[in-house]
DNA sequence: GCCAACGTTGGC
DNA sequence: GCCAACGTTGGC
């Protein structure tokens, strides 16, 4: 089992779009880094904190977990697609996604300024200076002090 | 909209 | 392999 975060932009794609539809593909995901993490080490029932990146305020919005593991992105082998990319190939994908199920909105939408006050995330991914990850690692420790925020 | 930080591209 | 130019991210 393990723990990550996710960001998504909420007016493209926020935890309310994925409470509606229940369970999603996570795609467009177009970094190596990013993809190495989702592509060789997410399992089933990893559990997922949805993050809101570009938005006021940014922050952690609630829970998912990972309901099928990695498979090569259909979005990059559609030439009108935004996220299209020519380089990756059906018979050799660069890039893929995994597909995610709602648990939960969080009561407490838990805000960046929260994360970074509290003690025991000092050393979250997420609140590195410069930091760009769009999937991001954490300790079960972490994972749960944020879930408590959140309650 | 601004802009710092970062990743990618491509010429050499 | 270097690195300048460029594009993107994401908080504010």
């Amino acid at each position: 089992m393990a723990y990550w975060l996710m960001k998504s932009e909420p007016d493209v794609f926020g935890i309310d779009d994925l409470q509606r539809v229940q369970t999603a593909i996570w795609d467009g995901v177009r970094n190596y880094q990013a993809r190495n993490f989702l592509r060789d080490q997410m399992h089933v029932n990893d559990e997922v904190l949805f993050y809101h990146s570009n938005a006021r305020p940014a922050g952690v919005a609630g829970r998912a977990k990972v309901v099928r593991t990695a498979y090569p992105d259909p979005t990059a082998f559609d030439p009108k697609h935004r996220y299209y990319d020519p380089k990756s190939q059906p018979e050799n994908p660069r890039w893929y996604a995994v597909d995610v199920a709602f648990v939960e909105k969080f009561r407490h939408f838990v805000t960046l300024d929260e994360l970074r006050q509290h003690p025991a995330l000092t050393d979250l991914l997420v609140l590195k200076r410069g930091n760009r990850l769009s999937i991001t690692p954490m300790t079960a420790g972490e994972w749960e002090v944020i879930v408590g925020l959140g309650h």
